[in-house]
DNA sequence: ACGGCGATACATCGCAGCGATACAGTCGTC
DNA sequence: GACGACTGTATCGCTGCGATGTATCGCCGT
């Protein structure tokens, strides 16, 4: 949900409304784009729900910039979210916003979300690999099955990607011992912010129209 | 929307709303998945509005199996919604879909929707390139820079996806003559549905649980 | 200095589609 | 011959999206 991806921009700095769209744009206009119509409901739920408060210079007019921040509520609640396995895999969906916020976590929970997603990866591309097959069994005609193809494919680079990623999270280890104990993802494990307050320049000059991924 | 592929798949044979959604499954597992919520809504929708009918043994018992096959309203239908380019690019999130049905298009009309999703692609991978390089500028953190990366090479795989079918398109030409006046995309060009009325045998012997790809 | 214009910011509405769930008919198995 | 697993149809509530409306600010030209 939109809830995860607002905490954890707040937790950078404070923004309003249209910056919180505009970066979400920039970091992950590729998988997902946000709409006013989600995001200004569910902006004014949360505050009302206290995890998130106004920063009102003096409440002023109505209908100018409201910046919002991140509450001590706020935090906690971010890490719960990013951190639920939950149940059934349509959260998936949603694993590049997680991804996003990986700074938050700890190795652990890191290679633990990784191995998850790995996982469902994995099954996705079976059952592809299966349909696939049947489908050249069954003479379909060439445009589905390239589409088809083009789907394994692109899953299994998706594969490479987290392979990539959780050979990079072993180099960095927190426990540097090489324990053979493989058993994984007891539960998610606790999160440690990691220190560094927050050196994110990240305000960039604003280059000319700074556009989101497609408006 | 929904009412595309419904229509694609009864253009092959009729079928009841579970393998409907069977098919869909199998066929675009990888890029979209149906709900019942809004299959049978939409089936009763569109029998109403005549583009489908349902091919009753007799009105047999109500909760049973109802098989619907495709009119020639519905025909004109799917023409009609497979061909339009319309407005803004909301409609590029079911390329996939319309991809699914390209045997029913010329090769000029494939072309077109090809080059249509090329231009797509390319401003899509502009704007991330973008980003991207703002992002390291601004010292993001390597998750999201990782992320963002990974973004603009599964969109440059597309693309090339594209381009393969691009020359492979050009391979068997409708046109067999160079011509070199390449202003492309005058308007959706008219369809012909290629004749071959249907040796599609498709109808697989069902082995096991005929599963579909993430329930 | 002011009025026009485009970018910024906030807001709401209608509705597509999803997940969950209920329920009914069917078939295999012992 | 009935129990359980599977097949198939159907609906409900809700989340979230796309489109659109509208207020406000900044800045330019003249």
């Amino acid at each position: 949900m939109l809830e995860l991806a607002i905490l954890g921009l707040l937790k950078e700095r404070a923004m309003h409304g249209y910056e919180l769209k505009r970066q979400l744009g920039q970091r992950l206009g590729f998988f997902w784009t946000v709409s006013f119509g989600s995001l200004y409901p569910t902006l004014k739920k949360m505050e009302s729900r206290g995890v998130v408060e106004r920063v009102s210079d003096g409440d002023a007019k109505p209908r100018r910039r409201q910046v919002y921040r991140i509450t001590d509520a706020g935090e906690e609640q971010f890490l719960e979210l990013i951190g639920q396995g939950s149940t059934s895999a349509w959260e998936e969906e949603k694993f590049p916003l997680r991804f996003a916020f990986f700074r938050y976590l700890n190795t652990e929970t890191r290679v633990w979300l990784l191995q998850r997603r790995r996982d469902y990866l994995e099954d996705r591309l079976l059952q592809g690999r299966t349909a696939l097959t049947r489908a050249r069994r069954g003479r379909a005609d060439p445009y589905t099955l390239s589409l088809m193809r083009h789907g394994v494919e692109t899953t299994e680079a998706d594969l490479r990607w987290i392979d990539e990623l959780l050979t990079a999270e072993a180099g960095s280890p927190r426990t540097p011992d090489p324990d053979p104990s493989a058993t994984a993802a007891p539960a998610p494990p606790a999160h440690e912010p990691e220190g560094h307050p927050d050196p994110d320049p990240d305000d960039v000059p604003d280059t000319a129209h700074t556009q989101e991924f497609t408006p």
